[in-house]
RNA sequence: GGUUCCGUAGCUCAGUUGGAUAGAGCAACAGCCUUCUAAGCUGUGGGUCCCGCGUUCGAGUCGCGGCGGAAUCACCA
């Protein structure tokens, strides 16, 4: 529409100043709210070729406009500004198209499809998922969900970190004291059991390097020596090796976190196409970096281990093998790089993964490229912020993990709790309640989360999170199903939406303003896919929710009115729906029909 | 100390490529359920957009310099 806008103020400005305009010097927004118009244009660039006012400049184009064009029905000028209105017979044309097309998506299609992995969630085998992980899979989850429904060929990986010595710990742990306790025999969930063994490690390991310090051996030493810490050590290094009884063990307790990880992923509404696991990826690596050093890209210390120089990118030194020639964490993720580009070849390979590792990122592409792959420029290090909780960041030695498997049932209790205590859905079955309550408590819990700017630290308030008033998860959800009853009513009214008699409606103010607000849906989808922000497209629907709440109560959308009108409102209430609907998809968030 | 990110109402957060008098929600107070769902709507109060300088017709937004906070700078992952 704005084109259309655009080409008559070029041809207007041609005409009347006999110049070419560039489309950066057309600059049109929508009206602010407190003055009157639909459409402004800031003529201040203009007036090198008016070489008049703002003021006189405004005055001539708009009463151009409004000579040539019938689709601008008015204009005024304030300073700069020239506000346009468009009569009200062209926003209902132009609704009428909206309303006519299948998927509000089509105006997101990028011209030029690319392949993209994205890689999220990256959990460690010895520990559950907490608070963390949930902003992280919902963030991948969503991104997924937005590149590919503006055309994109994306494949979701995740890489999980399966070996190395924190493994070991709770695998150790379980071997001397778990007494052959096993998921089934605990009931417990299997991540959640491993997880108990790690803590139960890291309490016995402390007591005994406690020991050795008061019986006077240094803090660094004792913490090194502490028998626990020998075993593990050995054990390790018996998993390299391959032994047999280890690496059984490994398999087996890994096979219980893995279960347990995909419950949680079923919850969260999560999945993935691709899944890499370190104890494949790191040898890769070795190789790459041992190849490296032969063309002479990489150095060789005087202890063996091997390094990249990256100061003439304004970095450091980095480790890629120790002396040992065990490979170091930059190594796995080299070999995991040039193995999915060979397999995919993506265009992007995006890792969703925190800001600490701002640092880590930045040398994995710096060191790629040295090493010659030109792909490399397509990594790109999706950085978002910590969960924090009111009382600060969560620290597992003062037991303040907000577990996600906890979180999420606590979620689903109060949304138990708040929609009985409403009384809404007596007659519904109770398989149907229990549906419905988990959408509410998990479209509050995403909602809330993926509301934020992803590259800031966000505050995880438990209070604030279950909150179903205002800017959440449930007041779209509850618009949303809001809707859904007006249309079962119409039904049973038998009033149906009908384009037809679009034609015959006036629209008022309110109206307008929500087809302005559906008229950016695609624009803010498609900024939302090229800035990997989740957060537009929730504080749109938001936005969107608010202003139809205004609507309906307002105006009666199916009594008092002629039948052209109803049909309008109900038209409306329909596109509204489906672009609510399609935004929250985006975010992953399920939609209930009632609640 | 170096690098990166952040700083908007008491709190949690929005704020399109620089545009007009900076917006929501929560919390507080006052109203609105016999109508299609009150998980809602309306109203009131609440601001040195961290500070300063610069760029320009115009800066919360861009640049530089401070201040404050976070992360990172391992032969951990």
């Amino acid at each position: 529409m704005e084109i259309v806008l655009k080409e008559k103020i070029r041809e207007a400005v041609k005409v009347l100043y006999n110049s070419n305009l560039t489309d950066d010097l057309i600059q049109i927004q929508e009206t602010r709210k407190d003055f009157k118009g639909d459409f402004t244009l800031v003529v201040f660039p203009l007036l090198r070729f008016s070489k008049n006012t703002p003021e006189k400049t405004g005055e001539m184009i708009g009463k151009y406009l409004i000579d040539d064009f019938p689709m601008v029905s008015g204009f005024n000028v304030i300073k700069g500004f020239l506000n346009l209105s468009l009569s009200d017979e062209w926003w209902v044309q132009y609704f009428g198209t909206m309303a006519s097309e299948k998927s509000h998506l089509d105006n997101c299609q990028v011209s030029n499809p690319e392949t993209i992995l994205v890689e999220y969630s990256s959990p460690n085998t010895n520990k559950p998922l907490h608070l963390g992980h949930i902003r992280n899979n919902l963030l991948g989850y969503s991104l997924y969900r937005i590149l590919s429904a503006c055309g994109h060929r994306v494949i979701k990986t995740n890489i999980v970190n399966d070996r190395g010595i924190h493994i070991c710990k709770s695998m150790l742990a379980w071997q001397k004291y778990g007494k052959g306790e096993t998921p089934e025999s605990s009931g417990m969930k299997g991540d959640h059991l491993v997880g108990k063994y790690y803590v139960l490690f890291e309490k016995k390991y402390r007591l005994q390097a406690d020991e050795l310090m008061a019986e006077g051996v240094e803090a660094a030493e004792a913490k090194k020596s502490a028998p626990l810490m020998t075993e593990t050590r050995d054990m390790l290094l018996k998993w390299e090796a391959g032994d047999k009884e280890v690496v059984d063990l490994w398999k087996m307790m890994n096979s219980w976190v893995y279960t347990g990880f995909d419950e949680t992923y079923r919850k969260l509404g999560v999945d993935f196409d691709k899944i890499y696991y370190e104890s494949d990826t790191y040898k890769v690596g070795k190789d790459i970096v041992l190849s490296a050093l032969k063309e002479n890209i990489l150095y060789k210390n005087g202890d063996n281990s091997i390094w990249a120089d990256l100061t003439s990118e304004g970095l450091d030194q980095k480790l890629l093998l120790r002396s040992d020639g065990t490979a170091v964490y930059m190594t796995q993720d080299l070999g995991t790089a040039v193995d999915r580009y060979k397999e995919y070849r993506f265009d992007k390979n995006i890792y969703v993964v925190g800001n600490e590792q701002n640092y880590h990122f930045q040398v994995l592409k710096a060191v790629l490229k040295k090493m010659g792959y030109g792909w490399a420029e397509g990594l790109i290090h999706f950085s978002y912020g910590m969960v924090e909780l009111p009382e600060g960041k969560m620290k597992s030695r003062e037991g303040t993990i907000v577990d996600a498997d906890d979180l999420i049932g606590e979620m689903q209790e109060t949304a138990k709790e708040v929609s009985l205590e409403l009384g809404k859905l007596s007659d519904f079955s109770d398989s149907e309640k229990e549906d419905i309550f988990r959408k509410i408590g998990m479209g509050a819990l995403k909602y809330y989360i993926l509301k934020v700017d992803p590259r800031k630290n966000m505050t995880f308030n438990p209070a604030e999170s279950i909150d179903f008033n205002g800017n959440t998860g449930p007041f779209i959800q509850y618009t949303y199903a809001r809707i859904k009853s007006v249309f079962r009513k119409a039904e049973e009214m038998g009033i149906y939406a009908n384009q037809d008699l679009l034609s015959k409606v006036t629209p008022g103010p309110k109206e307008i303003e929500i087809i302005k607000l559906l008229r950016r849906f695609s624009e803010t989808v498609t900024v939302a896919a090229t800035g990997y922000s989740p957060a537009l497209i929730a504080n749109y629907c938001y936005e969107l929710s608010r202003e139809y709440n205004q609507f309906y109560h307002d105006f009666s959308i199916l009594g008092e009115a002629d039948l052209a009108t109803r049909n309008f409102r109900l038209m409306l209430s329909k596109v509204t729906s489906e672009v609510i609907f399609t935004g929250m998809w985006l975010l992953g968030i399920e939609m209930p029909e009632r609640m």
